[in-house]
DNA sequence: GTAATCCCTCTAGTCGCTAGAGGTGCAAGG
DNA sequence: CCTTGCACCTCTAGCGACTAGAGGGATTAC
């Protein structure tokens, strides 16, 4: 049984996330020592690398959640994790998709703001008229967060 | 002079958006009707569609708040607004680059997920094992926000 | 006149943490 | 045995950029 520095660091989640994702009911409430300090054994240790990852694939908590539901009934068909995955895949690629057109624009800025007076400057000017603007991209509030 | 409706219409920009803004200090205080309604001009017009179009360029507001008052200063070199684009530019190209590779491990984690069951699943396996991922992600937590 | 639609302020919630205050447990050195 | 110092505890508040809702007042259309 490690202690939840033990588990931040061999796991790689810092401390306060750990004690939040078991706030949130993603982890199970720990074990404690008799001095009321959290113990973790290695199926809690699993857990969280599974959630790590998960993370770092850009699944929302609420999907690693439905996941890890799912990963409890191994007799089950892995439909359901495949549909998880897929969505989190074509947010992934609309995602990308977005910021390729940005990036574009970025650089179109850029090149055309050649060290000049901000009266003429493109990066300002480009944001201050669509007209100026040679991608599509929305008129509605961008989907900007991942 | 248009309501915060009509305004909100014109700019798309939505209403509490708008009061947010202001409330931040990224739109000044607006007139007020006989009524106690905020009432806007063209000014304000302008100041909006310039906020809208560099967020949906991906800045965070603080680099608005940096761009607006570069704007107010026209004669001075776009320098500055040059440098703001450019870090822009490079949060782009890094998330991009992010991207790709969770794409590319998803794909590989969703075709191996022929139907199976959860058992074999390997996307429940895939995120419970780091050794089974291909790309070389980050072990500390990843940049997922824009 | 009245009903519908706007507008107002204020508070609280979202997501996924992160930071800090103020206190307790525990292991190692002297 | 005592102290030092770190790791741990709980709780609250904050981040960015909004969004949602309550409970009310203003304006407009019929």
């Amino acid at each position: 049984m490690r202690t939840i520095g033990k588990l931040s660091e061999a796991a790689g989640v810092k401390v306060p996330t750990i004690r939040y994702y078991e706030q949130i009911g993603l982890l199970p409430e720990a074990e404690r020592s008799a001095g009321n300090q959290r113990l973790y054994g290695q199926l809690t240790m699993d857990r969280l690398t599974f959630i790590r990852h998960a993370r770092e694939l850009g699944f929302p908590l609420e999907a690693i959640r439905d996941l890890l539901s799912l990963s409890d009934r191994p007799d089950q068909s892995c439909a359901a994790a495949d549909a998880i995955a897929q969505v989190q895949l074509a947010a992934v690629e609309a995602r990308i998709l977005r910021l390729m057109a940005l990036k574009a624009e970025l650089q179109r800025m850029i090149v055309q703001c050649a060290g000049g007076v901000i009266a003429e400057c493109r990066v300002i000017e480009v944001l201050g008229d669509h007209a100026q603007c040679h991608s599509d991209h929305p008129h509605r509030h961008a989907e900007i967060a991942m």
